[in-house]
DNA sequence: TGTTTTTTGCAAGTGATTTGCAAATCGCCC
DNA sequence: GGGCGATTTGCAAATCACTTGCAAAAAACA
């Protein structure tokens, strides 16, 4: 593994939650151009060392975001207002994608499931007004979600 | 409603699975720019007449593409071969997301669920070889270099 | 060490999507 | 039906994330 690849593996992997191409270019140690962290992101999903989705975020538009793959398949949260990730757990859908696949014939590959809204954090701040949820949720876990990197927010203003 | 939203929204209506902008531009009755088609897909999902999800595709790279929001919220399986959509029926993860807003506190707004592999038709031509069917780990798309140009898509230029 | 193969940096390119602006159209009143 | 301010459209140029050609640099190898 060559250098450039494995400062973006550590990374993805010192990072808590979802990074953008963006987010490990500004976080890397070794000085190195974007386009080799998009071609060391490539490679290291190719291997299987790294997963990635792709989401739509007002402020940062569509970018694709990659997670280190050493443990099992986990879904993720985004915040709108901070856009923090939150963890959602891993995996709990692979039963209905096989009810799916018997009922339909595909053959499933991959999946992309993810959700977005505002985290306990922006909802307590802003959202008083507008607290659709239905219920409150019973307990609030740790109130520190995962920052994705120094500047998580602004940055690629128009 | 302007013609030319009108128009959109008839092409959305009259297809059986999700378009990107370029499929709607394809087919659209009246002669309209695309910027007017990609205008016009906005003001739609603004108006809770349509909704969209960005999907990534090795042959036509990342789309958003759109469907118009008569009924309730589906979910659809994306053939990586024949590039067809497959509807894998309306949405069935209510209450998994609820659970999920209980265990975090955040409050979901919305969320994308798509699956991508290999249609039945697609798997039966050509997936002899792999037919390992539901047990992978089921996980990221890769974004693949190389763009295999055959094109079996219904209305898409190059 | 010299040679072959792979990776990197740089700069230019791509493709979906957006945007500024002037012309065209719409909505509405008279 | 005409006038007129508000909204929408077409066109062209701009964005923005991401990709790629190519030569230099680094790694693998003999």
């Amino acid at each position: 593994m060559t250098k450039a690849r494995e400062a973006v593996l550590e990374v993805l992997e010192s990072a808590k939650n979802p990074l953008s191409a963006a987010d490990v270019a500004a976080n890397i140690s070794t000085l190195c151009d974007t386009a080799t962290v998009y071609r060391s992101l490539h490679y290291l999903e190719e291997q299987g060392l790294a997963e990635s989705f792709v989401l739509y975020c007002t402020t940062h538009g569509t970018e694709r975001y990659y997670v280190p793959h050493n443990a099992e398949h986990r879904h993720w949260f985004h915040c709108e207002q901070c856009h923090r990730f939150v963890d959602l757990g891993c995996c709990r859908i692979e039963s209905l994608l096989e009810k799916m696949e018997a009922e339909t014939g595909v053959s499933i590959r991959t999946h992309t499931l993810y959700a977005t809204g505002l985290c306990s954090e922006c909802r307590a701040k802003t959202g008083a007004a507008n607290n659709s949820a239905g219920n409150e949720p019973a307990q609030s876990q740790a109130p520190t979600a995962f920052i994705a990197s120094s500047d998580h927010c602004q940055s690629r203003s128009g």
